[in-house]
Order: C-alpha cells, then structure tokens, then sequence
DNA sequence: GACATACATGGTCATTTTGCCAAATATGCA
DNA sequence: TGCATATTTGGCAAAATGACCATGTATGTC
C-alpha cells in the first residue's frame, strides 16, 4: 500500500510542523530546525523521509538546501486531519468548504 | 501536536485498508479481518487505535462490533494523499475537484 | 589552498509498533 | 445452564522509529 507510505511520512509531530511551516513557501533546513527544535541531523532525516515520499522537493542554491511542498493540496489534507480531531466531522464542510 | 496522533492512526498498509473499506458503510471485525488477513486480535487493536485516533465508531448489535467511518472527510484525504504518489500534484485539482 | 558553513550519513541505543498466541468477556441460542 | 460465536486483552518477541553524536561532503570565502 503505497498510501501507507505518504501518510506514515507525515506521521510525526516534527515533520506536521515542517510541512505546517512550508506551506507559507520554502524553507532551508536550518530555518525548519530552528522551528522544531531538533538536532540538524534529525531534522535531515525528517527531511529525507518526506522527500522520498514525494511530499517535498529540494533545491540547492549556494549552501542552502531549500525545501519546499510538492502538492498544495496538503492544506485539505490537514484540514480533514483538523476535522476529525474536532470530534465532529460536520464541521468539515464549512471549515474546508468542500 | 494532535494531528500527529489521526494521522499516525492512519499509517499503517492495514488501518488505511479497512478506513478505505469503511468508506462504503460500516463493516464488523470479522469483515474486517478477511480484507486485511490479519490475526483477529491484531485487527481489533489496530480498530481500537483508530477509535482513540476519533476516526471510526462503533455500535454493538448482537454479537457483531460494528465500525464505521466518522467523518466522511477522509475521501478527501486519501484524494490528497494520492495526488502525492502520482507525483504530480496539479492532479489534484481535477481529480478531486476542490 | 585553508577554513567555515550548511547539510547528509553512519552508528548506536532507547522507545514504539506489530503481530501472533493464549486467555478473558460478552452475547445469543438450544 | 452450557455452548458456540464474536471480539477484546494480556503477554511477548521481532521489527521499525527517533534522537543524538561523530564524521563525511559540498560550497563559498579569504
């Protein structure tokens, strides 16, 4: 099961709170450990993981690598994830107007 | 981070499985287990884990448990989660129509 | 070329997750 | 009541994860 695979890389609090982050636009990895506050190391493997995914896209430009979202749609992903952490689903239609 | 936790819940080849069964109405474990062919016991965790999560329900009637989804958001989800494996994004938006 | 900066990789260890078996519970029926 | 069916719980061992440290690599600067 591929899906598995997409929506075990998003299973992590590190990692939501990157992708969270890129959803306003790029970011090096020095910017997204500064925001998850984890060793440069693990943040890198996060990183990796959701590269290889396909969630993320990386570009180089000078000494920065620069992470960025592959998919917009991840904003509705979330959005159903917020729903349900709601405890009511109905509230789904109108927060994500779907 | 509680999106962690409903996301988590749905990182597993066998959890996505029964969520994507549930998706045509509810199911009792017993139908459950012949989808995923897992071990009973190990089916019923991994429903108990979804219920923690606040993605499924569950209505006793006789002798049958029966699960079924709780919101209904989570087509959505998987549409997201499957424009991320076609690695094309700008899928999503036909595919899923949002 | 020497060095600092920005990341990625490899190693290791603790924790979590999975899955099976055995046993316990609950419900319906003879 | 006694028994079969449906499901949950309690171990327990194996596998996967996550985090840190140390090290390696690439790039820009002097």
């Amino acid at each position: 099961m591929v899906r598995a695979q997409v929506i075990k890389s998003l299973a992590h609090p590190a990692r939501v709170q990157m992708v969270d982050a890129l959803a306003d636009g790029e970011l090096c990895v020095c910017d997204l450990r500064d925001i998850v506050g984890l060793d440069f190391s693990t943040v890198s493997k996060h990183l990796a993981l959701l590269k290889t995914a396909g969630v993320v896209d990386v570009e180089k430009r000078g000494l920065n690598q620069f992470y960025r979202l592959k998919c917009q749609c991840l904003s509705d992903f979330f959005c159903c994830v917020d729903a349900i952490t709601s405890v009511k689903g109905r509230e789904y239609r109108e927060a994500c107007r779907v």
